[in-house]
DNA sequence: TTAATAAGTAACTGATTAGTTACTTACCAA
DNA sequence: TTGGTAAGTAACTAATCAGTTACTTATTAA
């Protein structure tokens, strides 16, 4: 009707923005296709048409955001130094990640509340790429004498998931509680030094490496 | 029509237990008034009769079960001895509160994608009553020095709640990765012992109370 | 130039669902 | 015993929404 110039690309990816923002927001079956397309200036037709089907443009942005975390746990490969400054690089790198990510996790939590129905055709790439990587480092420190020879790998990589994660997957909870900005860049600083202290000094081997210290700020 | 005697406290029960596991698998939005009727035997008339509406029966069931947890942390306040050994208890308390408590993990995960718009009523009471008595267990492991004394007890309290709840909030997940039953005793116990393993190690001050050792199995 | 194809539109459809209406039936206090 | 009230039923309604239909318009390869 009106004079509209055509450029597919552009309207795949204004799609694929929208459609970020609101199944982020209102998960998979709280998001409505009129309200994505009005928000994406698209007509709902075109949806249909790149991406076949609701679900469709859900797995799309499940993908993305998953490729968004696998690299930065790819990124975790190329950390020099000591098995304890990784750990802390990782947890630094990994704990951005998600401040800056917003959308990845409530994301996660969306699938995770439905079982993780969509995400677990993506997680084995996880599974079997980016947690060796993490397992590795936390093994070194172990042979190296600097982490507890008796720590469960498996349940360390939850427990540090967990500090990282619930800090942002409780934020609205926590602002409400503290009555503060959660995502304030001095705030967000305070946390992550708190999870860096925390977790060390729970997999630090106390024993032998009595006078071992590490840096807060690294 | 058909002959059925009249109980409208038996009525009310079944209504609130059919709409306990409904919404805590779909939540408030998934859940339809129906369905919930069909589980309850019981006509969708009398749910709009007894509770008004489909939001008056989900904050019932969300202040039911912010009861549950109020009366663990309830049960905190008794406990006797050591700051040490009440940290312990007070987490095992809690983790096996919420691995009998499925419903309560899913309710307040889908609340908090919510923004917690309906918990946020009932928040403050936890806030005012339960998180002061943990708080005051933390403080006097600290006044004892047997607690490090540069801990952010706020903070604190978000990683043993993080570390605790995580488990249960992806069980889904942590079950398909690795191929195990993460409800079954065994598995619980193990969980519940690298939590207060690695809370322990986080939090004990360890260059005073070097000698210090505490019981694993409490 | 043109015909095949891809991009785009508006209006519709059928299924679903929260909440309501208009009604009947059981219970119990006076 | 009876009349008022609470418990209970079936069928309806208005709104919502994923996906479709039947169409027009732009682009491009031969």
């Amino acid at each position: 009707m009106s004079f509209r110039e055509r450029n597919p690309e552009e309207s795949k990816q204004r799609i694929i923005k929208a459609a970020e923002k609101i199944f982020a927001a209102k998960g998979l079956d709280g998001a409505r296709v009129d309200e994505i397309a009005a928000a994406a200036q698209i007509n709902k037709r075109m949806i249909y048409h790149y991406y076949g089907s609701k679900e469709g443009l859900y797995m799309e942005i499940l993908r993305k955001n998953y490729n968004k975390v696998i690299k930065v746990g790819q990124r975790a490969t190329k950390l020099k130094g000591s098995a304890l400054e990784k750990v802390t690089q990782v947890i630094r790198q990994y704990f951005y990640f998600l401040a800056e990510n917003e959308e990845f996790v409530r994301l996660i939590q969306w699938e995770s509340l439905h079982h993780s129905r969509y995400a677990r055709k993506i997680l084995p790439d996880i599974a079997q790429v980016t947690l060796p990587k993490l397992k590795a480092i936390l093994k070194e420190g172990i042979q190296e004498g600097v982490f507890r020879s008796d720590l469960d790998i498996r349940h360390l990589v939850i427990s540090i998931n967990a500090v990282t994660m619930m800090y942002f997957a409780r934020r609205d909870v926590y602002s409400f509680l503290w009555q503060q900005d959660m995502m304030h860049p001095k705030t967000l600083e305070e946390r992550l030094q708190h999870i860096i202290d925390f977790t060390l000094h729970g997999i630090l081997n106390h024993r032998q490496g009595e006078g071992t210290t590490y840096e807060k700020n690294s």
